[in-house]
DNA sequence: CTAATAAGTGTAAAACTAACAATTATAATT
DNA sequence: AATTATAATTGTTAGTTTTACACTTATTAG
């Protein structure tokens, strides 16, 4: 070890993640009702530590794949909680990421086996710690991106009819908009692409699936909603 | 210690500081070149270790006071850099803020004897480890944060003409703005008032000095330049 | 064939943004 | 005392963006 770093103080290092998802029009977070020590039986976040030769990124995307056994999911991270008491049993820092994704795609045994539920988000239940400061500086950080990076679409899936994509909006700022002012909007970003293919789930006479075309949006990443 | 940490890697943690400053119409980083080990004679950040009796805010704000001898700066965090190769000395975490502070404020002997200067944006010289990101992101941070709260007035002095609140947002988004519409804008917000007393360091004429009012602003918070 | 339902569509007023140049107040110079 | 130089101050118009608002269409279930 170099010199220099010997008698500096050592921390331990977690991850926190705040999992959003999309489903039935409201925006809900996946929480653990804890089945392990320590707060067992209280909610938390789910997190873990840091290990020794992992990037931080990695330890989120591992803490993610952990719980819902999914990778290549958007995550951002939304800062770092390091006050000294903010977990009684010891000192520990958090990094804190928001992942955006899609419902139907985790895996449920391992949600099971982690005891975790999806929340709406004017139902969150009390959350242990420093955790629903945690929740709340994700939630205004990822409505402010969402306002102007695409990354609503992680929310959804591939195909998506633009009621849904409205009700997603909706449901991210907690605000009605007006249907065909929405429109109006989405059809000029020519990278949410109309598809061929119709939705009958919602309505008798259907509505157009798009999709959000990436290498397009790439040309030219202008964005807001 | 709790049975449930113990065997947990710890993480040395480290705090590191954009400084902006704003001077002769342009923006300026406080940077070190480094006359200490490691990367002695290297351009850096200011930087420094959190220690164990310490939020990390606090740290922040100590190893500030460190180089600039200033209390009650305006700091946000910009978020943890925790790739393992980062340091390539040994594995550091680090937790980014940025500062905002009123250039003729600071303490000239601490930053002479830490060997810091102030640099231009457009001049930065290379930088060590992956610093150049950090100001990158801190950076876009404070530009867009800028944008919708009011923080640029931690630049000024107490009291401003409009000529060099106009400069400074020209500089914080590096883009010239039109003089009569700046004005129209600025003559919206009432928390930004008039007073009595003129400036004549830069014209014959004079200019009224405006001040920032931070008690009006907080009654309706909306900014945007 | 009727009813029910969500999907889909246009227009006009209002608000905001952007582009543009002359006048004023003062101190230094002649 | 008059002239000059300089930054400070001030409005208008055209263009763009945003907002408000309601009917028609396509389809299937009954």
């Amino acid at each position: 070890m170099n010199q220099y770093y010997k008698k500096r103080a050592k921390f331990h290092v977690a991850v926190d993640c705040i999992i959003f998802g999309f489903d039935e029009g409201e925006l809900k977070l996946l929480l653990l009702q804890r089945n392990f020590q320590p707060a067992k039986g209280q909610w938390s976040l789910m997190g873990g530590f840091a290990e020794e030769e992992e990037n931080i990124d990695d330890s989120a995307k591992r803490v993610l794949n952990e719980l819902t056994g999914l990778d290549n999911v958007y995550m951002k991270q939304v800062g770092t909680f390091g006050n000294i008491d903010r977990d009684p049993g010891e000192r520990v820092i958090s990094v804190v990421y928001y992942a955006l994704i899609k419902i139907n795609e985790y895996d449920r045994e391992l949600v099971n086996k982690h005891n975790a539920h999806w929340v709406k988000m004017d139902e969150i239940p009390p959350l242990i710690f420093d955790h629903p400061l945690m929740v709340k500086q994700a939630l205004e950080l990822m409505q402010r991106q969402s306002s102007y990076e695409p990354i609503g679409f992680n929310l959804l899936p591939p195909l998506f009819t633009l009621t849904q994509l409205q009700t997603l909006y909706e449901a991210i700022n907690a605000e009605k908009m007006d249907k065909r002012n929405f429109r109006k909007k989405v059809a000029t970003m020519d990278f949410i692409e109309k598809t061929e293919n119709i939705d009958k789930t919602n309505s008798r006479r259907g509505a157009y699936l798009y999709k959000f075309n990436n290498k397009v949006y790439k040309k030219d990443p202008k964005f807001n909603l």
